[in-house]
DNA sequence: AGAAGGACATGATAAAGGTCATGTTAAAAT
DNA sequence: ATTTTAACATGACCTTTATCATGTCCTTCT
């Protein structure tokens, strides 16, 4: 943990602090700690205090809420400029945890500080009431395809999903598709699905077989998105 | 639809408005429109313009998300005192629907009078981004239940989370349990647990020769909360 | 009153998906 | 370099759940 540098240089053109005054910026950079974590580290962990709210500067951020024996269900996936955690009463602690899914570097600030920036900050709030309203709004196409999916449809959603929160690579882009911004396990795949790791495998090597997505490394090349929309075109989603 | 009445002594202890400047209230109250809804009636359906923002003064509504051949899910349960509905920008349009269970009173604010209050009334604005962050923390806890629940752990789920949405019945209250206070079909049950309506009987019946529930006319008596709470207990919910 | 439609109910059957067993490959640790 | 562990992969099997069929009861419409 370090003291943060000035928030108004960030790199990160999605941070909703921009939206404070200058004056605001200035506090809050005085006030926030940025933190390093390494992948696969918590950010926090559920029964934890909620002491603040968490801004992502640069990484990958999974949050899960652990079930059943370990059975890991992955409610979100967030990446820069995204918010963690939730403005919370005295006391309350996280019902979920967010761990990093690569080295990511996380602003964190303080309860009292983000309320009373709140307060004088509408525009700022406004923004952030949009962002979780936008959230909502995705989060309630999930649950549509968790309660109604076969598992196929579910696995194609969650490829999509993936190239909606993390995009393509800039460097990955060929006249064979475009490959998927993100390293990540068909155990954590299948977190996102709420089905279980053979079954993605099954399902990913389907897709491979219908050239539909390519393996690249460690990387799932898409090669073929449309068709992949199209497994799901009866849900006519708008992700 | 009829021009409304009062916000400053409105009945609804609940509403967001309220969190207004005096000045403000004003200013809603004569650009608010007030509409009376009956039962199945839609508020408003997928497809529609997002126009403004929906206040349920009075009443019980479902937002619903029409999937595969008709089938529809229970995105969200809402009643008086909740938003429906969110700020949108120029040409979105509503990706699901909200119907009323019960004949419901809802009060409607266009886009931009809603958006001139956020920035001038920074309180309110706070209150609805909370409003909004909590709802993502519920949905975020039923995305684990439809993913990791078996079909009857569903079902007492759904009684647990109509129990919460609505509560009970204050006349309903014996020694034998207490009334949920909504009348919703097994169908409509269904939708919330992501399953159809012969298991969701099949499930109610065994829960009522477990002693769980009762059947009573159109509702149903909560008979032992605790059981019904313990057979979820494995996945460490907060509702 | 009688017909019709909707909600509730239950059994039989089939398909989908979860679990288990086993194996291979690749990366990481000693 | 060798062992160990994690990720990927596939087949077999069994449980769960969805679907279909049928029937009853109650409410609503004519």
């Amino acid at each position: 943990m370090k003291k943060a540098g000035s928030c108004i240089d960030c790199f990160n053109p999605g941070c909703f602090i921009k939206y404070c005054s200058s004056k605001w910026i200035k506090e809050i950079e005085t006030h926030k700690t940025e933190v390093s974590y390494k992948k696969g580290q918590a950010v926090f962990a559920a029964g934890e205090f909620v002491n603040g709210l968490f801004f992502i500067k640069d990484g990958q951020v999974k949050v899960v809420s652990s079930g059943l024996n370990d059975k890991e269900q992955i409610v979100r996936l967030a990446t820069s400029g995204h918010i963690l955690g939730h403005r919370g009463s005295n006391g309350e602690t996280y019902p979920i945890s967010a761990v990093a899914m690569k080295d990511s570097v996380v602003c964190f600030v303080k309860n009292e500080t983000i309320s009373e920036a709140f307060l004088k900050n509408p525009e700022f709030t406004v923004k952030l009431m949009l962002f979780y309203s936008k959230e909502l709004r995705g989060i309630e196409a999930r649950i549509k395809y968790l309660s109604q999916m076969t598992v196929r449809e579910k696995v194609a959603f969650a490829l999509l999903y993936l190239k909606t929160i993390f995009g393509y690579q800039a460097q990955g882009t060929t006249n064979k598709g475009q490959l998927l911004n993100v390293q990540i396990s068909r155990t954590d795949i299948a977190g996102i699905c709420g089905t279980n790791e053979e079954q993605v495998i099954r399902n990913l090597s389907d897709f491979e077989q219908e050239k539909l997505i390519a393996k690249e490394g460690k990387k799932i090349r898409i090669v073929n998105e449309s068709t992949l929309y199209g497994i799901l075109k009866v849900y006519n989603l708008q992700l």
